[in-house]
RNA sequence: UCCGGUGUGGCGCAAUGGUAGCGCAUGCGGCUGUUAACCGCAGUGUUACAGGUUCGAGUCCUGUCACCGGAGCCA
């Protein structure tokens, strides 16, 4: 059995017997007779430091091969280094080479690289200090999410990836066809999806909020967590085409619930990396932004401000700020409007409730004053937007009064329709995009740089 | 999609319209319980692509493409 670098670093005494596999770091010959050489196994941040000696029987025939990026397996004890820079190291009885890596054509130099060059290698990004890093921070908050849900009893529901369902608002759907495009059926004019593979136009989801109703109507308290397509021509360094998104959905859940539920959610995510992925996240407060753990411990420490739209209104029409885009009520909150109020203002995290019924989707529940709805935000400074969510409407002629208005054909929400002609109940859901939260916690300021392999408008390499 | 910016050795960058350089990486040599090692020497270029202006274009103009930042759409 090999050890992971991780344990072996945690060790408390000298170990006999070790075997270590790798990728080189770093390699630095001492004339003394022996080589140091870093091998990392993505199992944590940092390396450990092997000590070769050149007497090594096996030294002779791996030497032209240690260079950074090549995988090696060594066995050797591990003792505590006599030099300053690390408390372990590995003596190595003998070292075999499984992958050389030519280092005159290896792109990966032990430097820093520029995130933009290191999304064209995308295959070999996940070797260096940060990828590593942001990715086990990735894998450490989904599993949280899992955990936040799992201990409070709800159920992770599978909602499907190919639907007729566009969660109006949402966005462009991608559209998912078997037909030939270069002659396909046509009746009237129009394309004939009667002949498509499901008999009707289908898509990649937008979000599963519709279908998970289905479910906490049923099961109380679920969530999904899962991809999500927006076929949107987005290039930010906030958007993805293809991204993950949590959507919880909860029956008997007002919108001052579902707004507890967010906070609670988020606050319990940053605790959990800042105990759980310290290394990690010393390493980014360190090398990627200088203020990212003071952030995140300032939004665990402190109470959301909640303000109505109204408020957030209000704010923004007395500030003396120089908006780009102007401000009345009515209008849809820009980036900037948002950025002041969590920025300037509040300083922390906001979220802004009660938004004009004409500017949100109509399954959002329709407050008494008929002019907004029970629809919320969460916004984080320096990143916006991270959640939203609302109160659904569950009243079925306030439902349907709604869908008339935004010109929306009843008959193909029939059965969404129905759960609200059957046993309906208060229910509210937020939907959070995953990648934004790795983002925020990482302090790493491009979306593409925080999932394996993004979708971007132009780009679906590797 | 809109606005702005940038495309030069493997990577990061420089070059008043006048012989394309520097740092890092790489190779070789030296030195050292080294650690973003250090010292010396060496190799490395269709200056994104296609046109144009000019005696002369990396530099100016036009178009295309790519990337970055901001905006919109949103999570």
């Amino acid at each position: 059995m090999r050890d992971k670098v991780k344990d072996l670093l945690q060790q408390e005494e000298e170990q006999s017997g070790v075997l270590v596999k790798g990728w080189v770091r770093t390699r630095r010959d001492s004339k003394g007779g022996f080589s140091f050489i870093e091998i990392n196994d993505g199992s944590c941040l940092a390396g450990i430091q092997v000590v070769a000696d050149h007497k090594l029987e096996s030294y002779a025939s791996a030497s032209p091969h240690l260079h950074t990026g090549s995988c090696v397996a060594i066995k050797g004890n591990l003792v505590v280094s006599p030099a300053k820079g690390q408390k372990w190291e590995l003596q190595a009885s003998e070292i075999s080479v499984y992958g050389s890596a030519d280092a005159e054509k290896y792109p990966l130099q032990k430097k820093q690289h520029s995130f933009e060059f290191l999304r064209e290698i995308a295959h070999l990004r996940p070797r260096t200090n940060t990828f590593g890093a942001v990715m086990r921070v990735r894998n450490r908050l989904a599993y949280s999410i899992h955990k936040f849900f799992q201990d409070r009893g709800f159920v992770y529901l599978h909602t499907p990836i190919i639907t007729t369902s566009d969660c109006e608002g949402a966005g462009e759907m991608f559209q998912v066809t078997t037909l030939d495009l270069s002659k396909p059926p046509v009746n009237d004019g129009k394309i004939d999806y009667g002949h498509d593979f499901f008999g009707e136009r289908t898509g990649l989801t937008v979000s599963g909020q519709l279908e998970g109703e289905i479910y906490a109507l049923a099961l109380s308290d679920i969530y999904t967590f899962g991809p999500t397509f927006r076929a949107e021509n987005s290039n930010t360094s906030r958007h993805l085409a293809e991204f993950w998104m949590v959507e919880p959905e909860m029956a008997f859940y007002e919108l001052e619930d579902d707004m507890d539920l967010a906070e609670e959610f988020v606050k319990f995510l940053f605790r959990d990396v800042l105990e759980n992925c310290q290394e990690d996240m010393e390493f980014f407060n360190k090398r990627i932004n200088k203020t990212i753990l003071e952030t995140l411990r300032n939004v665990v420490d402190h109470e959301f401000e909640r303000i109505h739209y109204s408020d957030a209104i209000h704010l923004l029409e007395k500030s003396s700020e120089k908006f780009i885009y102007s401000v009345e009520w009515g209008c849809n909150l820009q980036s900037e409007h948002e950025r002041y109020l969590s920025e300037k203002v509040f300083k922390k995290p906001v979220i802004i409730y009660n938004y004009p019924e004409e500017i949100k989707p109509f399954y959002m529940k329709l407050n008494e004053d008929h002019e907004t709805v029970r629809a919320m935000d969460v916004l984080l400074p320096n990143l916006g937007e991270i959640i939203g969510g609302s109160q659904r409407e569950d009243d079925l002629d306030v439902l349907h009064k709604r869908m008339r208005e935004k010109e929306l054909d009843p008959e193909e929400y029939w059965w969404y329709l129905d759960l609200r002609r059957y046993g309906s109940a208060p229910h509210s859901g937020f939907g959070l995009g995953f990648e934004r939260l790795v983002q925020f916690v990482t302090g790493m300021e491009n979306i593409r740089d925080v999932i394996p392999f993004p979708r971007t408008p132009k780009h679906a390499k590797f």
